[in-house]
DNA sequence: CTCAAACGGGG
DNA sequence: GGGTACGTTTGAG
């Protein structure tokens, strides 16, 4: 017998002579890669019997089902199980299947019998089921002990007799980032990059190469050296941006052109495409892919200032410098033409330098949500809240004995999301205008902690154990019983207890140590986990789903955030903003704050919380059409000029250059300069640049993706007609294409004068001020009062928004910001 | 207004 | 094949 310990990052399996293998991959304290193969472990469901059934009926059962021909040998044994549903103890039969692709068709038939009410647990595939019930833990240690096998695939391969949970640190994982750039359907260049290797592999060039670039013969044999050098550099953790959808869309199709096994897998393994919804997620067994788009998309997002995730923006945001300045069709010229490659491999380096470094900054906290939730990089790198929380909940349940529930069907989705919407939290408008001397405060996890405090669960929703109706919902019939933790509410105590405790120990350490950088990490893993909670709760698709517990949790957060504000009034105190769990006070000092801090919290229960975010000199709330200002849309700026812009709809790639550079040069015209006129006069000066048809064409286009074949087009909007136009033009225009246009003069509708970006002559001026500068400056301007009036020599037309602006509303704001601007 | 299609990221 | 199943915006009718 040999032992090895490892930190496990991936898991797989293969199915041979109808019987599953699962591979664990890892990496030793050494640096050695690991694989070590189980053959002990089947897939599983569990049947539940209607309640009169006897214990006879259940056992003829039984044999019906092992004496089924089509099933006899698939189904490896069947037993009764104690297990909880929903709390309460039932007895389920547990069917263990042989191969985990017949489990479907078996589960499905005994559904149908007479006798069986429902089925569970049948959609759990079978790796996560595996580590689940080993009580494997991606990204921790485990120590194996079993014999040594032949094989080459890794340093170390062994076959599992016993699997021991343990502790470590992180071992030094390989990793290197990858992409491509391709003209028309050719891959043209692929860069690798890793800590100190970079190559570029292309298949022409014009000057003197870079010596990172490897010219080879044609675009096969570039891509039969990129499998190479996979091979030979063997990194354990692959990155791309959207690889999923394109980087390895692209060279997995480019190579089935050319008929190359793309085996890059640890084992020789090709690539696999996972279907997701609708996404693909592209496999690599034995290594892990990290498409890190997907990360920042539906988890980092979020908190990021930035409204688009791409590359260029995100690593602007995160890394302070954004993708090298490279028009796309100035790339394929210069490709066609073959002129200036050393910048086209420049820039392809350059954008895996920045993935990986992006992936530097985030691999971390990859690591810590798949601790908490539980379930391999892969997956976690790619997972929403929701599913986040989800996996935590389903590993949970197994360990606490609970079944899991189901997923509900399409029309049960369906049937929540149409429910009648609930209140939500509360909304305090704001005071629209200008505001200075401003002192946030939030709520520190309000959801999270209400369904602690309150024992929010499906379980203990109106359950009169003791005859008593304890812990009401406020406004509501309903209660909590409190006599047992709920569910749901352990698993969070359980996270927050975690926090605090990894906070207690990042106190001890110096801020920024490496240690306290992964405790951080470890912290904040945790409470993204519990603030998803409640959004858990009221998600179409969970498991868990209770809209009556969802109501409870915000009802109590309404009672909170009210009791807060409250106090702030009696202490005549200027709250401008309120929402759900944060509340803005103006005219406000550090010191007025903190004291205001300790008498709030003082009068809260348990782990309720109320913390100082800060303070911001000042702060523009943006008025929607009613007069009133719009929720969630506001820009601070604070004490190191830096504007923080919140729920403006700014720029996605339908809105021109010069829409966006306006707007954002108005915002900081007003906060920073506190000059209205400059303000307007941006405005009137980019207007008469467009009226003087000044305008540089690049700063024009609008980009919209053909999202399918040409002639599918029933609808023909802008994009479409501008394709068409192409099209006669002579160019060739495929389906996923980019379109980018201009709206020309002339009369008609906007499809109809469409140009294609090559070809456009001209502009349409009243087109890119009415709908393009007007619209996105305006959101700002209306706030202090100016309409379009006061940049348009003459009044619009019956589009106006002024219209909606009442004249004591309009003077009042002017009014506000005069006196901003004053002191 | 409603409803279906488009969009995201990548080049 | 252990059939993952997004959420929001826009533009046409």
């Amino acid at each position: 017998m040999n032992k090895v310990d490892f930190c496990v990052f991936d898991i797989s399996y293969v199915v041979e002579d109808n019987l599953p293998i699962v591979k664990i991959w890892g990496k030793t304290k050494a640096g050695k890669s690991v694989l070590a193969i189980d053959r002990d472990f089947y897939p599983y469901f569990y049947a539940e019997a209607d309640e009169n059934m006897s214990t006879a009926d259940v056992e003829a059962l039984k044999m019906r089902l092992r004496e089924l021909k089509e099933f006899g040998e698939k189904i490896k044994t069947i037993e009764n199980v104690n297990k909880k549903y929903l709390g309460k103890e039932k007895v389920f039969l547990k069917v263990v299947v042989t191969n985990p692709r017949d489990l479907p068709s078996i589960k499905d038939t005994i559904k149908e019998w007479k006798g069986i009410r429902r089925t569970y647990e049948y959609d759990i595939m079978f790796y996560r089921r595996y580590i689940i019930d080993k009580g494997i833990i991606p990204m921790k240690w485990i120590s194996v002990e079993g014999e040594k096998e032949k094989d080459s695939t890794a340093d170390i391969v062994i076959d599992v007799k016993s699997i021991i949970p343990m502790k470590g640190i992180y071992p030094k994982f390989k990793t290197m980032a990858i992409d491509i750039e391709t003209v028309d359907e050719e891959i043209i260049m692929i860069s690798l990059v890793s800590k100190g290797f970079r190559k570029v592999l292309t298949h022409s060039w014009d000057e003197k190469a870079m010596n990172y670039v490897e010219i080879l013969e044609n675009e096969a044999e570039m891509l039969k050296r990129f499998i190479e050098l996979i091979r030979e550099r063997n990194p354990d953790i692959i990155v791309t941006y959207n690889g999923d959808m394109f980087d390895f869309v692209k060279i997995n199709e480019r190579c089935f052109h050319y008929k190359i096994d793309l085996n890059i897998g640890r084992g020789g393994e090709k690539l696999e495409f996972r279907k997701r919804t609708r996404r693909m997620a592209a496999r690599i067994i034995g290594r892990t892919h990290i498409d890190i788009y997907n990360f920042v998309y539906s988890i980092i997002g979020s908190s990021l200032q930035s409204e688009t995730f791409t590359l260029d923006m995100v690593s602007k945001e995160l890394l302070g410098a954004g993708k090298k300045p490279l028009d796309w069709k100035k790339l394929s010229k210069m490709w066609k033409e073959k002129k200036g490659l050393n910048k086209i491999s420049r820039y392809c380096e350059w954008d895996s330098q920045l993935t990986l470094k992006l992936l530097d900054l985030m691999i971390n906290q990859i690591f810590e949500l798949c601790k908490v939730s539980g379930q391999i990089v892969f997956d976690v790198s790619r997972m929403s809240y929701s599913q986040l929380v989800e996996w935590l909940l389903i590993r949970k349940a197994y360990e606490k004995n609970e079944i899991v529930l189901n997923r509900p069907t399409y029309i049960e989705m369906t049937r929540r999301r149409e429910a009648s919407p609930y209140l939500g939290g509360y909304v305090l408008e704001p005071e629209p205008g200008i505001h200075k001397n401003i002192a946030l405060f939030d709520f520190a996890s309000l959801y999270p902690s209400t369904i602690i405090t309150h024992n929010i669960s499906p379980e203990t929703l109106d359950s009169k154990s003791n005859g008593k109706n304890e812990n009401r919902v406020p406004d509501s019939d309903h209660f909590f019983s409190i006599e047992k933790t709920g569910f749901i509410p352990s698993i969070m105590e359980e996270l927050v207890k975690k926090r605090i405790e990894i906070k207690q120990q990042m106190q001890k350490l110096a801020v920024g140590s490496p240690k306290y950088k992964d405790l951080y990490s470890r912290q904040y893993a945790l409470k993204l986990l519990t603030n998803a909670s409640y959004g858990y709760y009221a998600y179409s698709g969970s498991r868990w789903y209770s809209r009556i517990c969802a109501m409870a949790i915000a009802s109590f957060g309404r009672r909170y955030i009210k009791n807060v504000i409250d106090t702030a009034k009696k202490n005549n105190f200027k709250v401008i903003y309120g929402d759900t769990d944060s509340l803005f006070i103006s005219e406000c000092s550090k010191q007025k704050a903190q004291v205001f801090l300790k008498e709030v919290n003082e009068n809260l229960p348990g782990t309720m919380e109320l913390e100082f975010e800060g303070m911001y000199k000042s702060g523009i709330f943006v008025p929607t059409k009613t007069g009133t200002a719009a929720k969630k849309r506001y820009a601070l700026l604070d004490n190191k000029d830096h504007i923080t812009i919140r729920g403006f709809e700014v720029v996605r790639r339908d809105w021109c250059k010069i829409a966006k550079d306006t707007q954002e040069q108005v915002l900081s015209a007003i906060l920073k300069d506190k000059d209205k006129d400059k303000a307007i006069a941006i405005v009137m000066e980019m207007i008469d640049k467009v009226k003087g048809e000044k305008i540089k064409k690049e700063d024009l286009v609008l980009y919209t993706q053909l999202t399918k074949p040409i002639n599918e087009y029933e609808q023909i909007g802008p994009h479409v007609a501008a394709a068409k136009k192409s099209i006669e033009y002579g160019q060739t225009v495929k389906e996923g294409q980019i379109i980018g246009y201009i709206i020309s003069k002339g009369t008609g509708s906007i499809s109809s004068r469409a140009e294609p970006y090559d070809y456009a002559e001209d502009y349409d001026p009243e087109y890119y001020i009415n709908n393009q500068i007007l619209p996105a400056a305006m959101r700002i301007l209306h706030a202090l009062g100016f309409t379009e009036e006061d940049v348009l020599s003459e009044p619009p037309g019956q589009k106006s928004l002024d219209t909606f602006m009442k004249k004591s509303l309009k003077k009042r704001l002017r009014e506000s910001f005069e006196k901003f601007r004053s002191d």
